[in-house]
DNA sequence: TATATATTCTTAATATCTAAACTAATTTAT
DNA sequence: ATAAATTAGTTTAGATATTAAGAATATATA
């Protein structure tokens, strides 16, 4: 059988795990969660999503999602309301608060892809990012 | 702020849901976890290792790696032993279940891996592991 | 030799992952 | 119009992640 190091799944996690690296310290300055500020980020993208579309786009499951929202909910990062035409849908949206506090973080986010991006090389990230995309997108 | 798609480790979360797509069908059928089968693959690879080594090894922090180790051993897929020189030391290496289950696995391992090598292309999936590899070395 | 410090591993507490079962609301097919 | 199937969301149970703190052993230094 391959290698160990050679396994992709594996290759992909190590490589998930250096750039998260950039970003942990300040997620953790600001008690947020690794998930709780993928959620933050796909509202602020999106606007309004249910739960099931969050789930998608976050990679997370909905019985994840469930105690996520509920604690971002209790700090005062998200809101929720119920659709009128479908009882069994609730849409979630960011607070003003949230809000404020990607207008605090923006700026650190962005140095910290700036010099990632010097670092690493501005080509390679795009080869990497096109590669990556191929791969997601196969149905396998 | 940068659009949430174009996040770099969203994007390795993503490609590597799809590549460990092509194995969970296999593990689960055999009550392996994903976790548990870094550890597996790791053993066999190594041979005996420490508990930390085999930590970094696997991108698993010590205290998870416990009950891993834990629950590994009473499905009887590894043993442990004390070291004589430093009794804080334990070193750990894979039974002859563990064995069994790899020559019962690795043929379709391989061909899983034969297959999305063809799909997605051979050539791509060495520029993928380059890449991958040099992000991971960046001292970030 | 006695104390301090370092290292390995475990425990504890809380958050998240995963699969399965469940509830409530809606839609489809008869 | 009503039973059956579907869908959104939650709950549950067990495994794992994360951080901090603790226990046991080893080493260093006074």
């Amino acid at each position: 059988m391959r290698k160990f190091e050679d396994s992709l799944p594996l290759q992909l996690l190590k490589a998930r795990e250096t750039s998260m690296a950039l970003f942990r310290p300040m997620l953790q300055e600001n008690n947020v969660t690794e998930q709780q500020w993928r959620v933050l980020r796909a509202l602020k993208a999106f606007g309004e999503l249910e739960s099931k579309q969050l789930a998608e786009h976050c990679c997370i499951l909905s019985p994840s999602l469930t105690g996520i929202i509920k604690r971002l909910e209790l700090q005062g990062y998200i809101k929720r309301k119920k659709s009128d035409e479908d009882q069994r849908r609730t849409l979630l949206s960011l607070t003003d608060q949230a809000l404020s506090l990607f207008e605090r973080l923006s700026p650190d986010v962005e140095a910290q892809y700036q010099a990632f991006t010097e670092l690493y090389g501005e080509e390679k990230l795009k080869q990497l990012t096109k590669l990556l995309k191929e791969l997601t997108d196969l149905k396998v």
